[in-house]
DNA sequence: CTTGAACTTGGAGTGCACTCCAAGGTTCAA
DNA sequence: TTGAACCTTGGAGTGCACTCCAAGTTCAAG
């Protein structure tokens, strides 16, 4: 059983925020002991490492808790919930296509000048952006 | 020449947010009319364009200054701007590998419930999460 | 038994990226 | 020439995801 404290020095965030996430719906601890101290196990720490995961990745923390909640919903697998995991991993896709295309462009602009001489207007980061359309969003 | 709420219109942005962009550094019109009125050219477009990219790839505007400045910058190309660079592309790096690994995770969650049988604290996605370790940020 | 670190709740404050007024000036088609 | 649809500035408000603080309680080491 690990206090509150515990947990935010191992997940690496504060115990306000795990608070917050409490507060949310996106965790819960375990039980409380008699003087109401939040006690939590190896579970949680899993799962905020999950709530980051899925941060770092673009999701708010509203698109979370739904992930959070496909996994303990009582439904069956291929249901809305079903519909719901397709769904982000579509978002998904279309962010990593996206920053894909971003990360090539730097690539652009570092290798395409490594003889430093040009000046920097003459870089190919914007227009290597500016060129991708992009379908609606 | 295109009035403000023309390069909106087309951007697909707000005329509010194009000059709330342009109290933050990031873009400015080319000129001003007789009357005050901001009017743009199709730079203008494109780089709103690129700052929508830029924020879909999880760039702060902070951020996407700093990236547009690199265009425009007096120094030569290969100094503090191409480290710039080099960081923004790590991160980006980072940032796709996270997103691809919560791509698979969920990948593993639809296909691994295609037969709608077992429940779904059954299905694979917090585990192939909470699995993945990472080093720090 | 004391002291200091860690915990509790509740509420206020912060930074980002807008968004939404209000009050007024400008443009243009009917 | 008038009225709708645009534009201006300035400032207030919003939602998210925390962060900080106050006042009080609990725990563990010496």
């Amino acid at each position: 059983m690990l206090t509150i404290g515990k947990i935010a020095e191992l997940s690496g965030l504060t115990t306000d925020a795990i608070r917050y996430y409490e507060k949310e719906g996106l965790i819960a601890p375990l039980q409380k002991s008699g003087a109401g101290y939040r006690l939590y196990n190896d579970d949680a720490l899993r799962r905020l490492h999950f709530i980051r995961q899925a941060q770092q990745c673009g999701f708010s923390l509203a698109e979370i808790l739904q992930l959070l909640t496909l996994q303990h919903s009582d439904a069956s697998c291929c249901s809305d919930v079903r519909k719901l995991a397709v769904e982000k991993k579509l978002q998904l896709e279309t962010r990593i296509r996206d920053m894909q295309a971003m990360s090539s462009a730097l690539d652009a602009l570092i290798t395409g000048c490594k003889v430093d001489a040009q000046p920097v207007d003459q870089c190919t980061i914007l227009s290597a952006l500016e060129g991708v359309p992009r379908e609606k969003t």
